[in-house]
This record gives structure tokens, sequence and C-alpha cells, in this order.
DNA sequence: TCAATCCGTGTTAGCGCTATCATTAGCAGG
DNA sequence: CCTGCTAATGATAGCGCTAACACGGATTGA
């Protein structure tokens, strides 16, 4: 025992590691020691010191070691929304990959906004993650400067940012689908219509519809039939009621694609509920693979892109940069696979 | 300027209070101050200090301020399944509620396992939070020992504990299945069948079993149908193997209750699959009212449990707790509403 | 046999903040 | 003019841990 240690007493409060040393008779790097596990401290004494901390019902305070080891443990990452079964897939992805290496995650999400985004983006650096992720490539000036001056590594995914901020794990939204508008045009479909969100916010569902119109145009088919709706989060009774106004507009549609598979199910039961059978009379397909196309009746054709997988892969980036920071492959694009998953809806 | 602050210098790392002092000509305390913003810092010195801080782009460290201030600023949570909506909803609540305070939320999952969920309360409470939100009032020994030793308020959801740890936000799970139960015979139903989990590890799926048997019994109905399928997270997939299950053994059923919406979906779908018409050949009602049930066709009959508001009160009351920790009514345990949603599936 | 090495352990010195107390200046009231 | 107050700021001392180095004793190799 050791004299600092033994100057301070357990006076009622939670026990500290000095409490847990003087009761082991060892000083408290040894407890430090043996609490990680891999250091050299002799089987006896470690035996000793966990015995101390069961009997003290001791519990490491993270934050205090962090301050001193310059290590949080900690990795915050930003979903738009936590509802939504994708980006949940995204966020399970990254927590099993970090909970391999003990690091935490900082959930938040920002509700499709780039502001609330910024404030988020404060409120974790505060906390000082090792490293962050981010969904998209739209930031404000003010987040952008902040992670720079943070010089930690970024992920930015579910997206091919035009200037990205450091890593990127993600895939053409654009791309993905006109992949899908040509798949379906190869079928025979000629007049298509599709279904989105209108703000600015979602810039995943913009690209998408960008998407949509090109391949249009690319495949000279006739001009696509574009319904907008209200802010995201995209409903099901959104898509329902977007799927009414293109029955209503444009009666003579073939196929209608949705942004996501929520509102293309809830199109398909507009449609169901108006007597229209899907495909026969009318053809829908969605986006996301979510379970509920693999589940529907009919079907949903849709557009797969490995949501778990781009949490994962954006966690193991991070933790490969975090664990060394001056690899050189750091800035490095990854794109991760788009496929299109054709059911019984087209 | 202070001898302290003068002492070190900004070289290369990230800058810290002690350099914004400078930069500023105050002392680190003052910096402090006027990052808390109640503090009294005169309007001049305060400009003068969000200057430097824009300047040198500093980010308050919390990880040092909550090692002096003995207050960390989160709140752990731990959900069963971050990817079943309504426990995000749950989460989402709580983050909403927390958000006003600055609190800040440390979400886990332990995928419905009381082992896993031990193993995380421990990493959680390594980061010393104010509070702790769980879910279920089923926890290992050992668990309640630490939550116990912690000394800081726990908040258990979405169930009635049979022996409550601290304070209580939730349902009986029992009642609200019996609550859908009498309600269904009330229509005249007679010859029940169940769809649910087997395992221990679902405690609300089993107490929503039981309620679903008591409720027959004290009907005096014809003995419940029960079939059980895998470990949770129950998917729409199981519920649709299940009814088939419950087709090939009792085609004289006529109303089919699921453990949760979405194998209640899934069991609708394969109905649908089979040419059997929901209601009118087999009704199927549901649980949890996800959104899925108010926009499938037919639409779902289910017991809505108000899973935001859950998040909201327990958050509610943590707050209210860690703000004073010794107030009179803290043990007392608060009903969430359940509510029978009557729709076009029964 | 002795230097070189390694293992297990202890001592010291902070990490970057904030609680607390001390100090100064300014000002009102007697 | 002094006392007593308040407002604004500074100095000091930790919070509970770990990095870095120190050190004695055992073990090794030449």
């Amino acid at each position: 025992m050791n004299k600092t240690d033994a100057a301070k007493s357990n006076d009622g409060q939670m026990p500290t590691m000095a409490d847990v040393a003087r009761h082991a008779g060892v000083s408290s790097m040894s407890v430090s020691r043996a609490l990680k596990n891999n250091q050299l401290v002799s089987k006896a004494t470690r035996e000793r010191i966990f015995k101390a901390i069961d009997e003290l019902g001791y519990v490491l305070d993270l934050s205090a070691g962090s301050l001193s080891s310059k290590r949080t443990g900690f990795v915050a990452a930003i979903v738009p929304s936590i509802n939504n079964s994708n980006f949940s897939d995204t966020a399970r992805g990254i927590t099993d990959e970090l909970e391999k290496t003990g690091l935490q995650l900082l959930l938040a999400y920002n509700e499709y906004s780039s502001e609330r985004e910024e404030k988020l983006i404060e409120a974790m650096l505060r906390r000082r993650p090792e490293g962050i992720i981010l969904t998209g490539g739209i930031h404000t000036d003010r987040a952008r400067r902040m992670l720079e001056n943070a010089a930690i590594p970024v992920v930015e995914t579910w997206d091919i940012p035009a200037k990205p901020i450091d890593q990127v794990v993600g895939f053409s939204n654009a791309d993905a689908m006109s992949l899908l508008v040509r798949t379906l045009a190869a079928k025979g479909y000629r007049r298509f219509a599709y279904v989105g969100g209108t703000t600015e916010r979602d810039t995943r569902g913009n690209q998408r519809r960008i998407g949509f119109q090109s391949a249009i145009a690319a495949l000279g088919l006739p001009e696509g039939r574009v319904v907008s709706f209200g802010v995201p989060p995209i409903s099901m009774e959104q898509g329902a009621q977007a799927m009414a106004s293109v029955l209503e507009q444009w009666p003579d549609t073939q196929v209608t694609i949705c942004v996501s598979d929520l509102s293309a199910f809830g199109a398909m039961m507009e449609c169901q509920r108006r007597g229209l059978n899907v495909p026969k009379d009318i053809a829908i397909a969605g986006f996301g693979n979510y379970e509920i196309a693999a589940c529907s009746h009919p079907r949903l054709t849709s557009v797969d892109i490995e949501c778990y997988e781009i949490g994962k892969l954006a966690a193991k980036k991070l933790i490969s940069t975090i664990q060394s920071p001056d690899d050189a492959d750091r800035r490095e694009i990854i794109l991760t696979n788009i496929r299109v998953v054709e059911r019984e809806s087209t």
C-alpha cells in the first residue's frame, strides 16, 4: 500500500480505485493494471484485487480514466431517424462491430436536418469521441469546420458525397434508382410514376428522384410522372395518399416506384383498397428492401442496399483508422453493393 | 491572465480551456463560467471569451468537467432491440425528453437477454450515468446489485415488475392481452388461437400469452390454441409460418391473436396467399399498434401501448429524481394507457 | 560470476475541467 | 469617510484515473 492511496478514505461515496487498492493491500496502479487485463500482474495479486473489487462493489470510472489516457472509448454516430429500420440496421451494424473492440456508441438522430446535425456534432464532440460516423454528405460549414478541428476520423455513409470530409462507405442513390428503372424497363414497363418526398432535407430521396428521371430520359421513355409529398420521415400513409394522386392524375400508369418500401407498401395497400390488382393492373416497386417487402402480399420488388453491412464497414474502417491513424488507404471510398430484388409486385 | 493558465502552452494539440483563457486574457474560471451561460460574467468579458473560442475552434471537454463536477450528463437506457419500432419509439421518447435538460442518452440493446443486459449495465455504469432506464423487470442478481450500489435512480419500463428496483413506467402485458381477448369475445368470436414466441427470454411475450389464456379461461371459452415459434425478435416471416401451422392444426379457428403486429401482419399475408379472406374467413389481431397496423389491407386490430409516451414519462421521472433526489413520490408506479384499436381485420 | 534482462510493483505527475474560497472594485447608506 | 454589500474575477486544489518512469529481486546468458 502506498502513501497516496492510503491518504483518502471511503466515506459513504462510491468506492474509488484507491479504496480497492487499500482493501487489497496494493497500489492503485496494480488495480488499474488488473482491470486492463492485458497488463502484467501476478495471479495472486490479481485475485486479491478482484476479491476487493467484488467486496466493495467497485465499478471502474472510465471518465476519469479517459481524461488521463486521452482515450474516451466513444464513437459517435448520427443517423437521420432511429425509427426507420434501414437506419437502425446501420446503427446495429455499427454497434456490433464496435463491441468487439470495447468501443461504445454515442447515437443520435438528426431528423434529416443539417442544422440539427450541427448541434449534435457539437454536443458529441464535447465527449471527445475517437471517431464519428455520419449519414450523407451534406453538412453545414460550421459542422465541417468542427470536424476538421477535432482531428478525428470521419466516415460518411449512405451516399457518395461530392466533397467527402474523410472516409466514405456508401452507394450512389441515383445509380441504385436508375438500376431499378432499367430493370423494370427491361421487363416491358414504359409509363413510370415516381413517388417521393419534396424537401431538400432528404438528400438521399432527392438523389433517387434524380436517378429515376435520368434513367427514364436515357431510355427514351415517356416522361416520368412525379408525385411529391411532405417532409421525411416518409410514412406508409403518405405513400397511400401519393398513390391515390398518381391514379387520379395518370390512370394509365404501368408502374409506380416509391422512394422507400414503406411508402411503396402504403401505395400498394391503396391499390388493393381500390380493387386494383398488383401487379396486373399496376406494378409497384420500393427501395431499401425492408422486411415488409419480403412479407407483403404480393411481395414487393425493391432495391437492397445492405444497411447493416454499411454500418459494419463504416465501423470497421473507423476502428482501423483509430488504431493506425496514418495508414495509406485512409481516403478510400468504399462502395457497398446495390441489388434489385425482383418480387411479385412487378 | 493568471499564472496557472499561462503555464501550459498550445502545442498542436486540441486547444484547452486554458488556451482560450490565455487568448482572451482572462482566467479559465471565467471561460468555464461563460460556457455555463448562467453564471455571472460581464458582457464585455463574455464577448471576448466567445471570440477566442471561435478563433481557436475550441470545444468544451465534458469528460474533464464531469470528473470535477461529479455530473456526467449521461442517462443510460437499455432496450431489447433497436430494430423494433415499438422500442425505438420509446428510445425516441427518452431522447426527446432528455434533450430539454441537456442530458445525453447512452443507448444499448440487449437482444432480449438478461445476461447481455448485465454486461451492458456494467459497461454503462463505468460511464457514471446519472440515471438508467431498463426494459422489463427481469434482471440478473448481479445486475440488481450493481444498480443498487450505483445509487442512481432506475426506471423499469414496459412491464409491471414483481419486485421493482426503484421506479416503474409501464403496463401489464397480461392485462393488455386479456383486454384484447375480451373485446374480441364480445364481438362473438369463440375459437381463439394465439401465436407467440417460445423462449423465456421475451418476458413481455410470455406475459401476453398468460393474459390470453387466463382471459379465455375466465370467459369459459374453448381452450385457446397456442402456436409457439423461435426466439425474438419475432419477425413477419415467423408470423406467416405460425399462421400456416394454426390453419393446418385447427382449420375452424375463428380468430388468431399474435404477440405483435409484425407477426400478425405476416399471418394475415399468409392467409391472403391461401385465398382466405380476413376477417370473413378468419380474423386476426396484433399487439403494439405499429404503423403497419393502420396501413395494411385490411387494417389490423391491435392494442395501442403508447411506446413513445413510455419513453417520455420514464425520462421525465428520471430527470425529476435526478434534480431532487429525495422527493416523496419516488417509488410510485406509473401505469401507462392501453387501448384496443379495433380495425378491419376482426 | 556478473552484467543484462525481465517481471511485478510502486511513486509521481498530471489529464482538463469546476467547486470553493479569496480578492478586488464599485457603490449605497449612515 | 467608513462599513457593508454585491458583482466580477482570479487562485488554488482537487475529481479518479493512467502514463511514464523507478526500483528491487529473480532469472538469464556469456
